[in-house]
DNA sequence: AGCACGCCGACT
DNA sequence: GTCGGCGTGCTC
């Protein structure tokens, strides 16, 4: 009798066998219905064979097979086992994790066919001046007037679906239904605005990448902000997709990938799909059918986009490779940049990885010639570098954060007629209130975490469970009426600073002030058009945005950075400031960055403001090597999480104890904790972590699935929440 | 992960 | 006497 192997999703890392009734035609990737327990579940075909190891009769039979061919494709397939196994990760979870949430849950992958909206000749006949008021319906017309859109470009354009039907009453536009015939867009393809002119470095870049396109090959584009870097894109691609071939675009995930696929799309005449967190699960569905019949060239999206079931991949690409938001931070833990490179090695393709500011894995890797490093070192136009000054801090008086060298700066440069940028990396009022009499300090009680204070709402919030409470009035410990707040903020910063400048328009983007949907586009708009003059954000003011009339850039607290726990955090700071201070003069003038510091010694500050970023990154790489710290040695963090503070350390213990006993002659192993997490407590949970270091990643890789037969096996795991983390970024 | 089974305390 | 607490073990 003929077996499945069957791979679920459930965490466990072992397939199950069950028999195949006849008539059913297995083939591996496929999926099926299957009895589980009392109930029935899909699971993924990984194997064909004749007998099991478990005696017949146990076995129950499957139930259907829902796919006539595998859902993935030989080199997806190679890649997710790769993962789970890399990760230790149950492959079931992995495979069913790669798929859009419809097919997990059974939803057939037949072409569905397409919903299409088109202009009426009474549509194109109307002026959108007369739709004036009604915007969204203006906003829709405008868009479908150029071209008819189908269903799932609905949201990733911003449409409503109200707006369309009451268009549709109106006459304007209709509806009509296409079997999904899958068009050929290479044959029409057309490049429809030129390149701008591209410098030396560009066209040797791209030329680079062009002689090698048909083979695997990691392509490091280190670009200096503001050279140029997706003109390169677009010159790669254009050689690409000339050829037929289909585009794979990663970005971090920030809120601007409709803008990166509109200059995408100015410049092709190709279909060109987004993926990203707000798309839902039907445009997610389609976006993959699309990849996998070949209908889309280009698919621009995040992390998980990856996955994407190309039918002719011919190059990835990979936006701010350094970027944290690539690796996945719980569950399966996987690196989204590192499996692209895997990705492309299996399909034989070329990758190119941008940055202004590669991550030391990335350069380290290009030190051991497994990646090629392509440098664009020009800033396109005549743009100067800005210019740096540390500003010292120690023995000067602050107004909410700021030194008067900087509000006489400020001042100077909002006389001109410039916009002015300023850092601080904490939002709210303040980072605490604590009562001046006694000291005690307001703690949200759940996560042992300090309360941040909110003026505007009176407000005290605990950035780590979002839980907030009103005000105090006077301190619960001593009743005394005198408390006082600890650090600045975004919001106090921008309090003082209206005070200061009060004819100025300021604008604040921090996650408080544009969590509303469309709040940051608007106010990115708002800084574009120059309305406000004194910007104000946390780093999310600095991920992608370009804001050409900014001159002046201060960072405020560039201290908390250099002195942190983490041993990436002088790494992040100097991509932050290099990405910033990138900012800063772009167009005519040269910019002028600040930094304020007590410390402006610091060995680390020194290099990177006086020889820049690869200066930086090559002494931070020796040092990480005299301290035997990754990329040097390998790390994975076993964590787990408790309610009372006691079993999850103690289940750590356990495993420590463990290696103590079996590994005790492997004196390269290195273990470190139990320690608490970086964040101590999170919605009431207590979180432990152990840390295992190992110069060879193949022997940490074994030692890693010794340890998870140890974990399965204890008794105690049960009873606390545990993830394995392969490659942690944060420790 | 779910979901059963099973063995102990506080209730009508 | 039972209802339900969650500790343990299995799911092909």
């Amino acid at each position: 009798m003929p077996i499945v192997q069957i791979a679920l999703p459930i965490p466990c890392v072992r397939t199950f066998d069950y028999l195949l009734p006849l008539g059913l035609h297995p083939v591996a990737g496929a999926r099926v219905s299957v009895p589980w327990g009392n109930k029935q579940v899909i699971g993924i075909i990984t194997n064909y064979r004749e007998t099991s190891a478990l005696p017949l009769k146990k076995l129950k039979p499957i139930n259907s097979i829902l796919d006539t061919t595998s859902l993935f494709s030989l080199s997806l397939w190679r890649i997710l086992h790769w993962a789970s196994d890399y990760y230790h990760y149950p492959i079931g979870e992995v495979l069913l994790q790669s798929l859009p949430v419809l097919l997990r849950t059974g939803k057939p992958t037949e072409v569905t066919v397409l919903e299409e909206w088109f202009t009426t000749d009474k549509g194109y006949a109307t002026s959108l001046e007369s739709l004036r008021r009604s915007p969204k319906q203006q906003q829709a017309l405008a868009l479908i007037k150029q071209r008819p859109i189908y269903r799932h470009q609905i949201s990733p354009y911003q449409l409503t679906m109200s707006a369309l039907r009451i268009l549709r009453t109106k006459g304007l536009i209709d509806l009509r239904y296409q079997n999904a015939v899958t068009k050929d867009w290479h044959a029409s393809f057309a490049v429809l605005s030129n390149a701008l002119l591209l410098n030396t470095e560009q066209t040797h870049a791209i030329e680079n990448i062009h002689n090698h396109n048909t083979q695997f090959i990691v392509w490091l584009l280190a670009g200096v902000t503001g050279s140029g870097k997706t003109e390169v894109y677009l010159g790669v691609l254009e050689k690409i997709l000339s050829k037929g071939k289909q585009a794979l675009v990663l970005v971090p995930e920030i809120g601007l990938t409709p803008q990166a696929a509109d200059r995408f799309r100015k410049r092709f005449n190709v279909p060109i799909d987004v993926l990203h967190s707000k798309l839902n699960n039907n445009e997610r569905l389609n976006v993959w059918l699309r990849a996998r019949s070949g209908e889309v060239a280009i698919i621009i999206g995040t992390r998980s986009a990856l996955f994407s079931p190309f039918k002719r991949l011919g190059i990835i690409i990979i936006d701010e490779e350094h970027d944290s938001s690539y690796k996945q931070q719980e569950g399966w833990c996987y690196h989204a940049r590192d499996l692209a490179v895997l990705r492309a090695k299996e399909e034989n393709i070329p990758i190119v990885m941008g940055s202004a500011t590669p991550a030391l894995e990335t350069l380290y890797n290009v030190q051991q010639h497994k990646y090629r490093q392509l440098t664009l070192a020009q800033r396109a136009g005549n743009s100067k570098a800005a210019s740096l000054s540390l500003i010292d801090l120690r023995g000067l008086p602050l107004k909410s954060g700021l030194s008067t060298l900087v509000l006489k700066s400020i001042r100077h440069y909002l006389q001109l007629g410039k916009q002015v940028m300023l850092f601080l990396n904490r939002r709210g009022y303040a980072a605490a209130v604590k009562c001046h009499k006694c000291g005690w300090i307001a703690a949200c009680l759940r996560c042992n975490h300090y309360y941040t204070f909110y003026q505007n709402q009176n407000q005290l919030r605990c950035h780590q469970c979002n839980s907030q409470r009103p005000m105090v009035n006077c301190c619960p410990q001593c009743s005394s009426m005198y408390l006082s707040s600890i650090g600045v903020g975004t919001e106090q910063l921008e309090n003082q600073l209206t005070h200061l400048f009060p004819k100025t328009p300021i604008i604040r983007i921090d996650r408080d002030t544009t969590s509303r949907k469309g709040a940051l586009e608007e106010y990115l708009m708002d800084i574009h058009r120059g309305e406000s003059r004194i910007l104000i954000g946390t780093q999310m003011l600095a991920k992608g945005h370009h804001f050409p009339n900014v001159t002046l850039v201060v960072l405020l607290n560039v201290d908390s950075a250099l002195f942190s726990a983490d041993f990436r955090s002088a790494e992040r700071f100097a991509q932050l400031y290099i990405q910033v201070s990138g900012r800063a003069g772009r167009a005519d003038t040269q910019g002028e960055v600040l930094l304020q510091t007590h410390y402006p010694e610091h060995p680390l500050l020194k290099i990177l403001l006086h020889k820049g970023y690869s200066a930086f990154a090559q002494q931070a790489l020796s040092e990480r090597n005299s301290v035997s710290l990754p990329p040097y040695t390998h790390h994975i963090i076993v964590r787990a999480e408790d309610y009372d503070n006691q079993k999850a350390p103690r289940f750590l213990q356990q495993i420590r104890n463990w290696l103590e006993i079996n590994h005790i002659k492997d004196h390269s192993l290195w273990v470190l904790g139990p320690t608490p997490a970086l964040q101590a407590k999170r919605g009431g949970r207590y979180r432990w972590q152990l840390l295992l270091q190992h110069p060879l990643r193949q022997s940490l890789q074994q030692l890693a699935r010794h340890l998870l037969l140890l974990i399965t096996s204890l008794p105690q795991t049960r009873k606390i929440k545990w993830t394995l983390d392969v490659d942690p970024i944060d420790n």
